[in-house]
Formats: structure tokens, C-alpha cells, sequence
DNA sequence: ATTAAAATTTAAGTATGCTTAAATATGTGC
DNA sequence: GCACATATTTAAGCATACTTAAATTTTAAT
């Protein structure tokens, strides 16, 4: 059985993968439902239902984990949605802002087949448009990068930006006015950590970015 | 309430509106359930759900009717489905039988605004790789084409193919063995109604097709 | 016109994926 | 170490979209 999985399925295997690799977050029953927008209860209740088919490690009250064929399926299903967003950016020209919502759509019917073929077309891609790496056919995916959130960036250092993971027009409307985008240089000047603000030099300009903002800017 | 429409929904609604314009087919829940591979009772159940929604006009044991508000979902979905299969067919070259079942998924996950785009990328074209034409953002379907299958026309008379209705792999195995496209010249030479077999001039070549084969390609 | 066959509907039940409300466990401050 | 706030789980219930099995209606044959 189940060799299809439901998109409430995909989207809560997503969901713990999603947090599992992203440090000082958490994976516990709360956090996944918050970041789906079901109760709690939905959660455990999901929780429980994937333990019993192998997909997650679940013991109450504890984090959940992806078993190994959890993790193959998340990794799937996050080549489908960085294929997708990369397809749309290039060859519909949708903004960042636009790309996330369709793909997160598409990216539930999306054949194995199909999938093949879009990223044959695109030439097998290796990023997205965030800069997030594109697990490959086999599952791989590029951890290299060390990639750094600049807000822990290191003060007076000659980085460059690699990430820009948002969804928010608003944030990328910002980085459009002040030509931020992959590849684009920067230095930290200074911090003010009561007003959640950093100071940073890029295109021979001096911007002052709030944590909330700044925390989406990936650089290394 | 009810802006949106489950893939369930959208499915039966297609149903009905594919045997509405289907001439010696009915619409019965008997029809739609085969259609759609559920048990009557399903189709049933769901007939009166959609009358509940003012979406098809059930009496019971009669022919399942769409109201205006039915129809003109069925048209948008159907938009999707032709054009996901021409985007398909035109720059992922899938072939013939492939781009049926990959537009039955795609259809129920694509945003009118992701529709606008695929089809204004392809020009805004008015028929599918079948022939079949592609309803306007607003819902009109071009109905002028006089199309026929096969099996109906008239012979000695010259006629073109302007419809290939499959999506089975070894149709379009023969049709390619025999160059048969939309456009393609041919002739009815004769007909074996015992064998249900019927005799084609085209490309300088008699073809014997049987009715089933001939049944899928219309002519005009 | 009857009657048997075929189709349709009803009834009862299931799985999925949610909800709300109550109960229980966890962990933090003091 | 205890009490309380917070988080999680359990319990009960609901909507959707199906199923099987039985009852009913239609239809088609004679």
C-alpha cells in the first residue's frame, strides 16, 4: 500500500522538514501545526497516523523525526516545489513573491515523469531563485553552502548574498529598490541589537535592516 | 460560500459536461460513475450534493443536467485541461497519449492567474493538439466547427481531420505509421457494417479502420 | 400487460483530515 | 520543589468522498 501519498500528507512531511533543518526552530506537534494552519490536535492526530505508516518517528510529547522514507518523500516533494518555482521565474517571468503559491500547488500533481522533464528543460538546475539547492532525481541534496542568515554574519567581513528565502512581496520589492539579489556583495557594519537592527554596506550604500527582514538574507 | 470547487467536484462536473455534448450518450448517474470509476451509489450521493449546490439539476432516476453556474465551471476546468495539454505537447514535447493524463492532474492544481500566463506564453491559441478548441477566459466555446466522426461521414466525399480524440498510446502509434494528423486529406470509400470496418483513402494509400479506431477521428 | 433484468437509490459503514473542548503532561519562575 | 502557565494529547464530532449490500424503480422482452 501507499506508494501515493495525500497532499495533507506531503505538506505535513514537508512541514517537518522544513524545520528540522533550520536551527533554533523545533519539530514538535505545535510548530508543524502552526506552520500548516491546523489545531494541535489535527496535528498529533497526523502524527500518529505517519508513525504507523513509517514516516515519522513519533513518541508523545517528544519531537518528531523523518524516518528515512519520510525524508525521501519531503525530499521529493521539495525537488517538485524548487523545480517549479525556478520554471515559473523562467519561463513566465512570475516575481519571487508570485512563485511560491503556484508551486506549492503544483507540486502535488506533478508526475515522476513529468517532473523529468522539467528539469531536463531547464537544464537540470542546480538552485532555485531563493539560491535553495534543488535535491537531485536520486535525492541528493547540496549541503555545502554554508549559507548564513545575516543576521549571524560576522561583523566587517566581505560577504555575498546566496539566499533570499521569502515569499513576501514586500521583502522583495525591497531588495529590488536597493539591488539586492543573489550574488550581491555586502558588508556588516554594525548591529543594534535592542532595535533589532543591522547596519550593512552593499552598492556603495549604507542600509540599516530590521532582524524580522534581514533574517531571510542568506549570505556566505 | 463555495468559491472553490474539490477536485471530486470538478472531476463529476467534467463528466457530465463531456456526455452533454456527446450524441448517443446519456448523462445518467450510471454514465458518470463509469466515467469517473466510483460505484453508482457515489455518483448518487454526489449528484444530490451538487443539486444542494445549485450546480446540476437532479431529479431522481433522470439525466443529470448543469445549471449555468455547473457549466461554466466545467468550461473553466476544461480551459485548463487543453491548455495544459498544448503547453505540454508544444514545449515539453510530450507525445499524444501523454499529455491526457498529466492535464487531468495539472487542471486541478493551476490558479487563473498561472492560467493567464500559460496561456498567454502559447499565444492564446483556440485548439488543443487534439483539435479540440480551448474555451475563452470568458467561457465561450467555439462550437462552429461542424466536426463528425468518421463513422458518420459520408462517403466519396472529401474531408480533412480536424479531431484525433484519444489518449491511448497505440492510436497514435497508428496514426503516426499512417501519417494521419489534424489536417490530413482522406476519403470514405466503403463501409463493412458486419465487421464494423470501414475503408479510407489517404496519402495515396486504403487504409481498413475499424469503427472503434474510426469512432476517435472526426473529420470536417 | 407482466415480469424479469438492469439501473438507480437508499442505508449503513469506512477512511481521511479536519474541528472544538476537556484532560493531561511539560517546563519555567520563584 | 511547587504551582501555574503553556503545550500536547485525548475524546467526541463533522464533512467529504467513497464503499458494500439491500431495496426500489425503470426498462425492455415476451
Amino acid at each position: 500500500m501507499a506508494n501515493y501519498s495525500s497532499i495533507a500528507v506531503e505538506n505535513f512531511i514537508k512541514a517537518i522538514y522544513k524545520y528540522e533543518s533550520r536551527d533554533g526552530a523545533d519539530t514538535k506537534s505545535g510548530t508543524i501545526a502552526t506552520e500548516l494552519g491546523i489545531t494541535h490536535a489535527a496535528a498529533t492526530d497526523m502524527a500518529r497516523k505517519l508513525a504507523a505508516k513509517n514516516m515519522v518517528d513519533y513518541e508523545k510529547y517528544k519531537e518528531l523525526k523523518l524516518t528515512p522514507a519520510g525524508k525521501k518523500l519531503a525530499v521529493h516533494v521539495v525537488r517538485k516545489h524548487r523545480l517549479w518555482e525556478t520554471f515559473l521565474h523562467q519561463v513566465f517571468g512570475l516575481s519571487m513573491h508570485e512563485i511560491h503559491k503556484e508551486a506549492e500547488l503544483l507540486e502535488h500533481a506533478t508526475s515522476d515523469f513529468l517532473l523529468d522533464k522539467i528539469s531536463e528543460y531547464l537544464g537540470n538546475p542546480q538552485f532555485d531563485p531563493h539560491g535553495d539547492p534543488i535535491p537531485t532525481k536520486e535525492g541528493k541534496v547540496e549541503t555545502s553552502q554554508a549559507s548564513l542568515s545575516m543576521v549571524y554574519a560576522e561583523l566587517n567581513t566581505s560577504y555575498k548574498i546566496c539566499r533570499l528565502r521569502s515569499s513576501d512581496e514586500e521583502f522583495f520589492d525591497f531588495c529590488q529598490a536597493n539591488d539586492m539579489r543573489l550574488g550581491t556583495a555586502l558588508t556588516i557594519k554594525k548591529r543594534y541589537p535592542k532595535t533589532r537592527m543591522l547596519e550593512a554596506e552593499l552598492n556603495h550604500k549604507t542600509l540599516l535592516i530590521h532582524y524580522d527582514l534581514a533574517q531571510a538574507i542568506h549570505v556566505e
